[in-house]
DNA sequence: TATGAATGAGTTTTCATTCAT
DNA sequence: TATGAATGAAAACTCATTCAT
């Protein structure tokens, strides 16, 4: 029942919608926001420039909206694996990167749009984000050592250590491959992926040695 | 003695070069490429607006130019540890890094430029980039594992693996201070390397145990 | 029997065509022609946006309307002093003089927007208005000296000029105090013309002197 | 030496500028500050759009610029009378009053363009005129009364009081005709001002009977 | 060679008006 | 008949680039 700013666009044919949003969305993780151009946005969803701004009052909060889908829609991957939580500690860690792995194959403009959103924008933007998207990061932390079956572990090694630097690795893994998922297609990506996995089951498997038992 | 576009600039006398230089890196550092402003630059280097032109020819030439010079710079630093390479893996891998670190640390706002270039950049510059740096990237490769004293590794470790999976720790924890190094004086990034460095160990730690006998 | 193009408004119930025709007058006044906002206006009216179209075809025809509005309502109390006629000269124009000050002071915004109307306003506008609301000023003319005591008078003195100059310093007194009438509530406005109305009779204290034996 | 924020303008040829500030003023005459546009004013004028704003910065500059300069024209015609008080206080006001209805005639936009200032104008920029133009309106006030020959006044008038009086007509004729010069030439407007000076000697005829002895 | 005055294509945003229903 | 969603022309302003000198 609330009432957004966005109720004009909202209200249109959810086809349209999605054909501007991934204008926008496309747009903005290319060119960041300010140099983000609405005449480019536009042009690109086919639609008049009063329209644009008749569905989203400005740039800025046209921006703002878009990210936030973004987060949203990345949001809505974290939570469905809320219930899945594997006691081994490295395949708890390997199921949510792959989640988010496969997040960025099928969706990389999507997640480069989330990647920039935080980096590269105006403080005022900036702020205004951090705002909106801090629930949903709060929402999303859980612990990640919670429930662990700790008997195999080495009795002189860390836990919260030993996840520290396995989550290192798959991030490390995430940076190294972030352009690669930029420039090929989501069925190229999710083939990617399967890849990552193995490599990163490799160095799981010496991490393994020096933690465990 | 190929003639380079840049050639007027590069005949001026090395301390105007070194402050127009600074200038540029300042302003594409802060505001990225798009929202740059040449006027804001002749107003810190002290120089006729024309002059710039003379100079560069145009911004997407003077961006590049400057952004080679810090490919330059930065590759300066690594190509210094040639001769340095201790025998432990780790303290290898562990070296280099703290290059990287250090110069993230010293030179915040060169990073910054290196880092956003390849991101929040226009198509047509970012890949005008990419084939004019490719040769560096190249040319600091090198082998991470020429060398090493093998004697301490596990017959069942591929030290190879061991190495990637030690640089994926690394660049994992230069991509999490990033943001703060950006954010503290160079002194301050010197003693954060340090503890960087400390937190690091623990890590390795870690793995050492499941790569050595 | 004439059509107007205003009889899509003319035919709603009197009390919705005054709610709106305020909403007009208020934003007109207020803001002038072109920075007049029709969102503001149907906002302020609570009708629909179309709706005010429908009514009035367009806003320059609107604004056509309003002002007619307020000329017509500016007439109308001229009009009902068309019996009451002092035969002393001062006190007969005093008399005038004082409708149109109450006037201003009870109806500062209706004055306002009259006022304007005629001078801030795109030429076409101009032009059109000067052919409508011709008629209504020719009407309210009448004869200032018809009736007239005129023994009291100086054989020397013609009793038009007389009258003119009266005319010409209540005019002065208008134009001085009008920004005032503006800025106070018509209570403080009715204070004003009694004010203005002593001031007024100190300086036809001079002038009977110069007309009268 | 000092600069203004104005030296791009100020610098160009005298013919040039003129042209720009006639096209300027007529434009501000005629719509008000709000409604006039900087793109008629580039064609008017025959610049280009970028060159407008390279002189004046904004809008808001440009007008104040334009009010100051019609501020300073007006103000150099009250100077020059400086000298000029003749001892008669008819004779004063009257001369006073020709200055102000030639400037009206030879002036009429420029005129205008002054009169609406102070009335259409968003509070900011009104707020800016006042500091502006404050300081001309102090240095040309000057008493109306001083050095007067008092010794044909009776001895129950004011002659402040009288001054009041006689300025209040002239006032009052300037506002009279101020319609009918907007719509003449300049040559026709030097004909009614004559035609309006002996309007007003019959009404000072018949103040001065009231005043003098 | 070196310059800075001048430019015009680009930017975001507003809002009176239309038209399908 | 009455409406409100949708529009596009116009607004003020920016700034990299050019070019006469």
């Amino acid at each position: 029942m609330t009432k957004t700013p966005y109720e004009n666009f909202e209200k249109i044919p959810a086809e349209d919608r999605q054909r501007i949003l991934n204008a926008c969305i496309e747009e903005f993780a290319q060119h960041g926001y300010r140099q983000a151009s609405t005449n480019a946005i536009v042009k690109k969803a086919g639609i008049p420039k009063g329209t644009l701004f008749y569905f989203f009052g400005s740039k800025k909060a046209l921006y703002l909206y878009v990210v936030d889908h973004a987060v949203r829609r990345f949001t809505v991957r974290y939570a469905e694996l809320a219930g899945e939580m594997p006691s081994d500690l490295f395949e708890r860690l390997l199921y949510r990167g792959q989640v988010k792995f496969r997040f960025v194959a099928e969706q990389p403009v999507l997640f480069r749009l989330l990647y920039n959103a935080f980096i590269h924008t105006p403080q005022e933007i900036r702020d205004e984000l951090r705002s909106r998207t801090g629930e949903y990061a709060a929402a999303s932390a859980g612990s990640l050592t919670e429930g662990l079956d700790l008997s195999k572990f080495r009795e002189d090694v860390d836990p919260e250590k030993a996840a520290a630097l396995i989550q290192l690795t798959l991030d490390g893994l995430l940076n190294k491959y972030l352009g690669t998922f930029q420039q090929i297609s989501p069925t190229e990506g999710l083939a990617l992926v399967e890849q990552i996995t193995a490599e990163c089951r490799e160095y799981f498997e010496l991490i393994r040695h020096g933690i465990y038992k």
